[in-house]
DNA sequence: ATGACGATTTACT
DNA sequence: GTAAATCGTCATA
């Protein structure tokens, strides 16, 4: 996984189709296909994080160089994962949404707490938050290197035609004006990992 | 020190 | 469809 450094725009739908794979202490893999991302332009960006420039300590990641993990907490107890992008200092990065799990579905299932419930597997990572508890990704993993870690990192997937692809608004940023509006989301068009669908 | 606010999820009417 | 959960972060003072 290279040219993790492009602007947001052009990275993510780039990463519709690649692995996410978290490995765990034990050495548990845990993986699954990206089907929905979000950009994050950066500060005109009126929807992230480094609007206006803001540099404070959680933001901190963003500025970092493209390939390294943002990884932030937000509404008190949900974590989220972004892959920074861009130059060093642009504070631009793609929120992964959700994945398609592959392997180690029994043990998401546990650290989702569905055990009992059979929640079915596609539906275990749809969605920013749970993608994050289905792999245990918290901010022990903000600023971990993608690419060269071994805890989490991108592998390469078959390419996705750009067909495939549907673009919209991102979700969750009402507040940003315009840019609420500005369609930096994309997703595998139809597929059931898909945190939401518009309506028609 | 204080208060408002989340790049969400879940349960419930 | 609406509302609650829950607390770190950040702006203001």
């Amino acid at each position: 996984m290279k040219a993790l450094s492009r602007p947001a725009e052009e990275l993510a739908p780039r990463l519709i189709g690649c692995r996410l794979v978290r490995v765990l202490e034990d050495g548990t893999r845990l993986s699954g296909r990206i089907v929905e991302v979000e950009a994050y332009l950066g500060e005109h960006d009126r929807a992230c994080h480094t609007f206006g420039g803001r540099r404070t300590p959680r933001t901190e990641a963003m500025y970092a160089r493209g390939g390294l993990a943002y990884v932030y907490f937000t509404y008190g107890m949900h974590w989220c994962f972004n892959v920074v992008c861009g130059k060093v200092g642009e504070g631009t990065a793609v929120l992964v949404r959700a994945i398609l799990p592959e392997e180690g579905v029994e043990r998401m299932r546990a650290n989702r707490g569905t055990v009992g419930r059979r929640e079915r597997a596609e539906r275990l990572c749809a969605g920013p938050a749970r993608l994050c508890q289905a792999l245990v990704i918290d901010g022990g993993l903000n600023l971990e290197d993608l690419v060269q870690g071994n805890r989490l990192f991108l592998e390469a997937g078959a390419r996705v035609p750009e067909a495939d692809l549907e673009r919209g608004a991102r979700i969750g940023v009402e507040q940003a004006g315009a840019w609420a509006r500005t369609p930096l989301r994309w997703w595998l068009r139809g597929h059931p990992s898909v945190s939401r669908v518009p309506r028609e």
